[in-house]
DNA sequence: GTCTGTGATTGATCTGGATCAAGCTATTTC
DNA sequence: GAAATAGCTTGATCCAGATCAATCACAGAC
């Protein structure tokens, strides 16, 4: 709430919000991905920038009318379901580049709800217009079902992480993708922050938080990595990988590093 | 392999295999759902019938690449995936008028295996064709993005119940979930065979074998059902409702029996 | 500066469900 | 028909990880 002396930079900052998708830093993640210029201008004008989303701030809640996806800039949030009794399932927690809200096409309605972690920024796509846009634009209709289909990919690795892995394992998988993920945005895959707390890794990954403490301890001993507070540094990502043991890397182990390589 | 004194009914299904969309009982389920005549003669063309997947066999093996989306006209499979030890976790299992393979999109290869629990045939898609089609008709793309939609609430279900829920409200939850869908097809949903193992309904649980067991055994003491082998026979569908407390019902309940009322 | 509340850590205890072990029941093979 | 095999059930034991309890560390409020 207090602005302080950066009233410039905030300008600056707004004016970066308005840019357009050629220019934006995620555009090889997000989206417009290998969208041609006069098409990545059509989606252009359907995006529609809007104010930051503050920690704690739901972007959607469960229940509300489904009319757009959303795209994040900055930041990161946290989806969640809610069952009869109120516990708090957490579904994912989602990062810079990714798409928002598809699980609601269906019925209209969203079926979790999308929780800001820190100061977040969006792009909101209203989904209708989406929609026709696809199917003027081929590669677009394709993208939108090929993101939907690695979400599903995510969500099974997901389950069986959930279904069998010891405790170890779990963390270690959350750690090890979370790692990558920040390493496919540019950002280090060794040290990082994490803006969810232990009681939202805890839920995640299906165990109590007295646990994923215990485990970093074990794992800081191990000399895994060191963590401090929400920074963590990961000194041995080999072992904690092979400690992971998870479905996808069955596969992706072949073409890991075979994605991003263009300029530079 | 033995055919027995049935080759006049053999052919007879042969033919009615050759039965075009219009002619399906699924129809309501399937890929044509909200289609008008003209748009489903057009997909009618690109479907492919098979010859039947037998029991045990595969209708595509993680790693395969992909090249067609599967609907289901009869029998189940299950799907799952491997990780690095060889372990296997299932997925589902799926029912008739159920689209497959679906999450192979974003990589082009199939990234769990599609393995039939009986006799199933299924309508093969090409998905390229599909695509294009998709282009053409636009609710086909709605209902593509909505049938990927939907499977990605399914998940966050199963998520949710593997995370959190004890034992006794997870195989609550399979039944209640199994019995919606059955009743969906239009077969009873308080007496069904169950198509897989004990083994596999463990797997997909997350539990042993030995709890499933001791589970349906203390069911049938509780009278919520009476099970003999395959064959359940669900008594009191209310309490078992109630003992899941399942995401998806947080919501459902309003709409539960809102959509399927047309003719009859 | 102190006070307060929230989240994280560490230790002690307990238990739900896995694991181990054995017997049982269909179904298939010969 | 008997024998073999695969799948299911039941009982006894054990342990991974939850729960309970206490303390600690930090961020905000005033």
């Amino acid at each position: 709430m207090s602005v302080k002396t950066m009233p410039r930079n905030r300008i600056f900052k707004l004016e970066e919000l308005r840019n357009h998708c050629q220019k934006c830093s995620l555009y090889q993640l997000c989206l417009p991905m290998g969208l041609e210029e006069g098409d990545l201008n059509k989606l252009d004008q359907i995006i529609q920038r809007r104010r930051p989303v503050e920690k704690g701030e739901f972007l959607y809640r469960i229940g509300d009318p489904f009319s757009a996806v959303y795209a994040i800039r900055a930041g990161s949030l946290k989806t969640f379901t809610t069952n009869q009794e109120g516990h708090e399932q957490i579904i994912g927690f989602h990062l810079p580049g990714e798409l928002l809200g598809m699980d609601a096409i269906s019925r209209e309605i969203h079926t979790c709800s999308a929780q800001a972690l820190e100061t977040v920024s969006v792009c909101e796509i209203p989904f209708e217009r989406l929609e026709s846009l696809s199917h003027e634009i081929p590669g677009l209709q394709h993208h939108l079902l090929s993101l939907m289909s690695e979400e599903l990919q995510h969500e099974h690795c997901h389950l069986a992480v959930l279904a069998k892995a010891t405790v170890e394992s779990r963390l270690a998988s959350f750690l090890t993708q979370l790692s990558e993920r920040f390493k496919a945005r540019g950002f280090s895959a060794t040290e990082f922050n994490l803006s969810m707390s232990r009681n939202d890794i805890a839920n995640l990954l299906g165990m109590a938080v007295e646990t994923i403490s215990r485990l970093f301890t074990q794992f800081q001993d191990q000399g895994l990595l060191k963590v401090e507070r929400k920074h963590v540094h990961i000194l041995d990502s080999a072992s904690l990988h092979a400690m992971a043991n998870t479905c996808s890397s069955a596969i992706s182990e072949e073409d890991d590093d075979a994605s991003q390589n263009s300029s530079s």
